[in-house]
DNA sequence: GGGCTGTACCGTACGTTGTACGACTACAGG
DNA sequence: CCTGTAGTCGTACAACGTACGGTACAGCCC
């Protein structure tokens, strides 16, 4: 059935060749650019494509497909960093790393994998055989390797896709913060009622930093250096 | 205009009063029971509650407030053990726990944490200067609290809302597996293509167990050691 | 040429969603 | 009786996912 091989460019003559994998990319960028998957309706996509809405269905059985679709592609492209790791140190932040900012190039698609389940192979190639891989080559013993994936995809996903509850509204994940802004955050943790909240407010400082990037490596370091001093005790 | 205050029991003489608290906890048991948040519709969860859909718009302005008020009243009410900790290694384990219970008890408003941002005092108060007031109790310092906080909810999160990319579809969270199932789910890692999956293939027995409390257990308490350690030291 | 078949595409329609608007009902105070 | 006022809802509309049946054209055979 093979739904369509390659058309190298026939059709109505239309923009570019239609395809799974062209549906999928756009639908990708557009739901990145609007940082709101629900706003990636089959209406828009097909829009965006240049077709009507219906001519997608001859590609995909249902919206839903189409997100399995997008969940695959971001999975099945995971890189790792081209030389392999010197030490199971390093194998283990390679993948932290990987993870991570598979999740920042896709900020929408966090909630898929959160959500979906996979049996496509590429995904299972790119964000597990890979992953795992890695680590066993570096030296970690298998059965840790697996342990060691399962935490830093779970620590991954968390840290994309919480914003702590925090009431200043919504930041921009991308942009660089000004010093005022930064100011202005603390300022709402330390204008809170200082006998409900006395940590908050005397740590208000602290609390502005804390969906940042070190916040991601304290975390993982912290990890490391257990997992580390565990495999170093067994030798 | 405070919306409209205790009502007793007036109103229309239907079931139980209608209250912002009441419609929240049915919007909760509801979406818990579904295990999926878009089937909360304001339709269905007006027809539970007796009474037409354009009356719970006297009560939240939106659908979307409706949500709000759901990861609200679910971080207001994160609980801790009533003993204070005796060390920071339990400290953090407790607040690891905790998070982890709350998020297993509403399953459905993971996405909801992960998602939304909160100004209420109550969540703040719940799910913040709780947590962090216990850390602090236990010796923790200030910044090492927050960020241990950070980390904490930020696995918590991660872990409760992930299910690895695994391909025999969706498993429930709640019921028990039988060693039937297991077996199968490994049978899936060990069918694949040795060739490309050599990893898997191998290491299927070890997979099978990847979202598991012991697999919790593992990155928190390789967290706690190192933090533990590194409090050690400074003293 | 004319006609057939298959592929790609889409117009229309249906049911469901969130929600704006205005109307209805019940009771309180006069 | 009339008149607020507060709580409730019927109806309507736009936007959604998608089933169904149709249209347009390429390549083939005669």
């Amino acid at each position: 059935m093979a739904r369509q091989g390659a058309r190298q460019s026939s059709g109505r003559g239309r923009g570019a060749t239609l395809t799974p994998d062209r549906i999928i990319e756009v639908a990708l960028s557009l739901s990145d650019a609007e940082a709101d998957l629900d706003k990636l309706t089959v209406r828009r996509l097909a829009a965006e494509l240049g077709v009507g809405a219906m001519t997608l269905y001859s590609y995909f059985r249902s919206r839903d497909e189409i997100l399995d679709g997008m969940a695959d592609h971001v999975l099945g492209r995971m890189r790792l960093p081209a030389e392999p790791a010197a030490s199971p140190a390093e194998a283990i932040r390679q993948v932290g790393y990987g993870f991570l900012e598979m999740m920042r190039d896709h900020p929408t698609v966090v909630r898929l994998l959160a959500t979906r389940i996979t049996d496509s192979h590429t995904a299972l190639h790119g964000a597990m055989e890979g992953p795992i891989g890695r680590l066993v080559a570096a030296g970690v013993p298998g059965p840790a390797a697996v342990r060691c994936y399962g935490f830093l995809i779970t620590y991954a996903i968390g840290f994309a896709s919480y914003q702590v509850p925090r009431p200043w509204g919504h930041t921009s994940r991308d942009s660089a913060e000004t010093e005022e802004q930064r100011r202005q955050r603390s300022h709402v943790y330390s204008a809170l009622p200082i006998d409900r909240f006395p940590r908050l407010v005397e740590l208000a400082d602290e609390l502005v930093c804390l969906p940042s990037d070190e916040q991601f490596a304290f975390g993982l370091d912290a990890f490391v250096a257990t997992v580390v001093r565990e495999l170093d005790a067994a030798d």
